[in-house]
DNA sequence: TGTACATCAGTGAACGCGCGTTCACTGATGTAC
DNA sequence: TGTACATCAGTGAACGCGCGTTCACTGATGTAC
């Protein structure tokens, strides 16, 4: 199994494409990106990309792997550079570094979590791994809060819908989770409330003039994530 | 000031521009929006589309403030029909205003708090106003419950960053609240959550089958809010 | 090591398509006297 | 009420543009004997 030359080559070509696609995707927007345009960058005559990729929409799938993929390394990477039992310090770490990410990589960011790009659909059997390692990294620091027994328990702990609680029986066993219904339930809203927060940043909803400093307004988002998970 | 039958003319094929514009949002997305394709559903020569909007921006402009003035009506017509002093009837309704319109219009919806249209900025000057209904409403209804003194306080209070409560002042005076820093900033990570939460259900976040029943998830999702704003 | 053949990257032309926008025009509707 | 002129909605042709994708091809790189 050695890697013969041209091998390598067509591999570097490959991600001399995802490279380009991802400047274009910055540039450009999602909707706008194309095999034409990648060609030109590339220096390569349009009909050669197909050598590399079937479709435009095989090129948007490369990149929404690429993109979950590296949004989640660097999830990781943050959140276990923290003791275990850091779990604020865990969560903040999580948060922080998606925040980053979004705003470093606002295009790649909205492909991801912005409106569906129309006329694609992500091909779920590929994109569902990588695109679930920010909730499998903020669901486990939960569990891991849960276990140690740090979470300050509800002052009223509204009981969850029986429809719901089956969803969450599923979800318990698929990650392997002990947390209860109303606790994970909790996660799922922290992890909506998180992007919430983000996309109001990166999207511009805030309106331009409105928050001078946006990182105050997400440390106090942070505390309010706290609050949600009882982790204060 | 007698209105003659030709802008009475003028006006309707307006409107059904418009209409055929967010026929267009909901089946093609906001990046496919053509001003040939409106003239061409009008039953019209592509030309003549620009009798009555000057370029495809102003197209979006047009559906933007649309969409942000029929969200406001619905939500502050389901705001209204509940007393003054059932705070989290009203933070509710106001909640569930939003999703039923952003599920039942997604593309519109897409429009105003999805990714940004390539290439297009929105006029600040026109579309602020109805663009910032919701928030208003929903921060009435904390600025009664606070007035009020239903909110119950919060155990541990974090304090506010100093660049983000000039900010907060700012606000405050704008829009006539006597809210605190620290409840005002929790309001506006209610928002953020609010849309947070949409965002998933509405754009596929979820994953197709993870959540048999949204309607029952976005229920305790509201028990959240409540307790993000003190309001249980 | 040398030759014959297979593989594969990249070329160039072509297909059919839709787009935004401009411009000179026709003909109907409105207005001033 | 009737005529002369102005306004304006809509026409049709044209501009220059970019797109995705297919296909027969050339020529270089690799492989088997």
């Amino acid at each position: 199994m050695t890697v013969t030359p041209r091998e390598r080559a067509r591999e570097q070509t490959l991600a001399e494409i995802t490279r380009i696609g991802r400047e274009q995707l910055a540039t450009q927007g999602a909707a706008a990106l194309s095999l034409r345009a990648v060609a030109r960058d590339l220096g390569v005559v349009s009909s050669a990309v197909y050598r590399y990729v079937a479709s435009r929409d095989e090129l948007l799938t490369l990149l929404v792997i690429d993109g979950y993929t590296e949004l989640g390394a660097e999830v990781d990477a943050a959140v276990d550079a923290l003791a275990d039992d850091d779990h604020r310090g865990r969560l903040h770490a999580l948060s922080h570094a998606v925040r980053s990410w979004a705003i470093r990589e606002p295009a790649r960011y909205a492909l991801l979590f912005g409106s569906p790009v129309p006329g694609y659909h992500a091909p779920a059997e590929r994109t569902t791994g990588p695109g679930t390692r920010v909730i499998a990294a903020l669901v486990g620091i939960i569990e891991g809060a849960h276990r140690a027994g740090v979470l300050t328990p509800l002052s009223s702990s509204a009981p969850v819908d029986p429809g719901l609680s089956a969803d969450l029986d599923r979800i318990r066993a698929e990650m392997g989770l002990t947390v209860p219904d109303e606790l994970l339930a909790r996660g799922v809203m922290a992890w909506a409330a998180l992007f919430g927060a983000i996309n109001f940043e990166v999207f511009g909803q805030y309106g331009a003039d409105t928050f001078a400093d946006p990182a105050a307004l997400f440390e106090h988002h942070l505390t309010v994530l706290d609050r949600i998970l009882g982790l204060d």
